[in-house]
DNA sequence: TTGTATGCAAATAATTTGCACCAAA
DNA sequence: TTTGGTGCAAATTATTTGCATACAA
């Protein structure tokens, strides 16, 4: 599973996450190609939380420069996963990415109306799993909350400001 | 309601399941219907976790009495959802659905290994959800939340015992 | 009768995979 | 040279939807 999972704070890493995934690479006899450098240095020059849709209709299209198709963009994010550098999780259906590698543990709310995704961190959550978890006899390495509402912005217009393509 | 093998006893309730999607159907105007009579008792028949899938499996094949199409069961289904009765969520990419009428608020554990899902309740965790929600200003109307780990009997056992199909 | 529900098959949406060709190491 | 990587298109998987027909109220 996932290395370096750390639910208190943040993680010291002497790598920038090029870095990182070029040690992944070679410890698996992969190989560093033009279209695994330019997704990562993509991919790891923003924070926000992104869909596979969203990072294809990002790329430069077919025939310039920097190109890659879907199939590897799909393959390039399960690799990401695998080395650590990003986590996925579901929201309406969607496998949602989110930059991970050096960054705290945290979780989510997210608002159902405007489908923005707010951080935030929780020592006694963390806490609180880890007691669950021994009470039922389970070695936990991981968890997964988000706390679905309304958000301020939301509540008072009343409305949809956003769409789904905007944001996650 | 039949009181199965849940861990976590159960909510009074004046309805039985039928009953209360009886009500539910009048006061939108909806039909009750041979399948939906047929689906609300099987589903309800059971604690357990299940998938689309499973139910579609379960049902008597094109034909037999008892046969109700695929596309009525995603429909039905959803309209469980709607009334309360069920509540779903992503587990692996798929839909997964669990008797929620009646039942008491809970979350899950997850064995990555077995795939199991194990159900457990946690005051501290309906009070921190709300205080993260308030802290955000967020009008907070649900949470889900997920502890992946290992159960113990794979723990020690170090392999699978089951498959993705004997459960969820 | 009147509008809702159902079955069936086609349509979607999001990925995944087979395969021939390309390219790191 | 060898073996992994990529693009493309077809295949999957899980649902959803259009439509003609059947049925509950």
């Amino acid at each position: 599973m996932s290395s370096g999972q750390d639910s208190l704070g943040s993680v010291a890493v002497a790598l920038t996450p090029q870095e990182r995934f070029e040690e992944y690479l070679q410890s698996r006899g992969l190989r560093h190609t033009e279209q695994r450098r330019f997704l990562v240095k993509l991919v790891f020059s923003r924070h926000e939380h992104f869909d596979a849709d969203m990072l294809i209709d990002s790329l430069p299209r077919k025939g310039q420069t920097g190109y890659v198709s879907p199939a590897t963009v799909y393959r390039t994010l399960k690799e990401f996963v695998d080395a650590g550098l990003l986590i996925s999780f579901q929201l309406d259906g969607r496998t949602v990415y989110e930059y991970d590698y050096g960054y705290p543990q945290h979780d989510h709310l997210y608002c159902t109306r405007c489908r923005k995704l707010v951080e935030f961190q929780s020592e006694a959550l963390s806490k609180l799993r880890d007691e669950v978890g021994a009470e039922h006899g389970f070695r936990v390495f991981d968890h997964r909350l988000i706390i679905n509402g309304v958000c301020s912005d939301c509540s008072r217009s009343r409305r949809r400001k956003k769409r789904k393509q905007d944001l996650v």
